[in-house]
DNA sequence: AATCTATGTCAGATTTCCTTACATGCGTTG
DNA sequence: CAACGCATGTAAGGAAATCTGACATAGATT
């Protein structure tokens, strides 16, 4: 019930994250620059990251790996929830959603490759082992 | 099993442990100089937190608030784990609380109001709200 | 060959944290 | 009362971590 706000509480910096992802600095900027995570910020413009944050961090670490493009990531995660933007209007987020499937840049081979890789995964989660180094769910209950 | 484990990491620099805890940054490291925490270092010496350590802050923080010194603290909460010394040897754990009651400098008195402080707060833990700003039992199963 | 993508790397500035030292209010004690 | 010790505040100087922006690059795409 809480849970939705302990998850986001802001707690580490790029630091951590970068040991608890095994993904670069770099990388996690350019994430955030796109879109894919919006961690919040200390008064001093420090970013700091939720578990929630870096749970969506090793996703898209994964689909990274499986292929996927920036754009193909940001399709399959959805946009990025800001945790000042927690429980968001219904309404808004669909039209957000249409809005941004509007200006994607996906090609139809990019789409379809997308779509299979999904595919691939779901099916009993094989390959996906829950005590991979840098998973988290082993933070939660 | 491996709860242990995930409250052991070292996370948070000591900034959002201030904010969780409410204590001042020169409140923590004294504590931490009197043994009442052992936060882990980075290699370039900065602190780092676990789920632990703030809960043992937090309990710090309480038992202050009841008029306890450090000496005092320190003999209700037993000596500080540190990180890497996880499944202690219970002869040396015996051994050091055996040393560190002989060196213990509290006067009669305050062993009695000691006790009695803790005799008033065990039963039932009334005044211990769980949701108490700070309180990180929300942070837990 | 010209671009684009995702990432590496470097530089300069800013923020956060570290240690050490000194100051202070408040009980305790001689 | 004067001296002292405890817990904390505060300031200084330095080191670590992070920030943004710019340029470099390997691999894929056009």
């Amino acid at each position: 019930m809480n849970d939705e706000l302990r998850r986001n509480l802001a707690l580490f910096p790029i630091g951590i994250v970068q040991k608890l992802t095994d993904l670069t600095a770099r990388q996690i900027r350019y994430y955030e620059q796109h879109n894919l995570v919006q961690p919040a910020r200390t008064e001093g413009n420090q970013r700091l990251f939720s578990f929630n944050d870096v749970e969506r961090l090793l996703e898209v670490k994964r689909l990274i790996d499986q292929g996927l493009n920036i754009a193909g990531i940001k399709t399959v995660l959805g946009p990025a929830k800001t945790a000042s933007s927690l429980l968001p209007d219904p309404k808004k987020e669909q039209a957000e959603r249409v809005a941004q499937d509007a200006k994607r840049d996906l090609t139809d081979r990019e789409l379809r490759e997308r779509l299979k890789q999904e595919m691939l995964r779901r099916p009993g989660m094989q390959g996906h082992n829950p005590f991979n180094a840098g998973d988290l769910s082993r933070f939660f209950h």
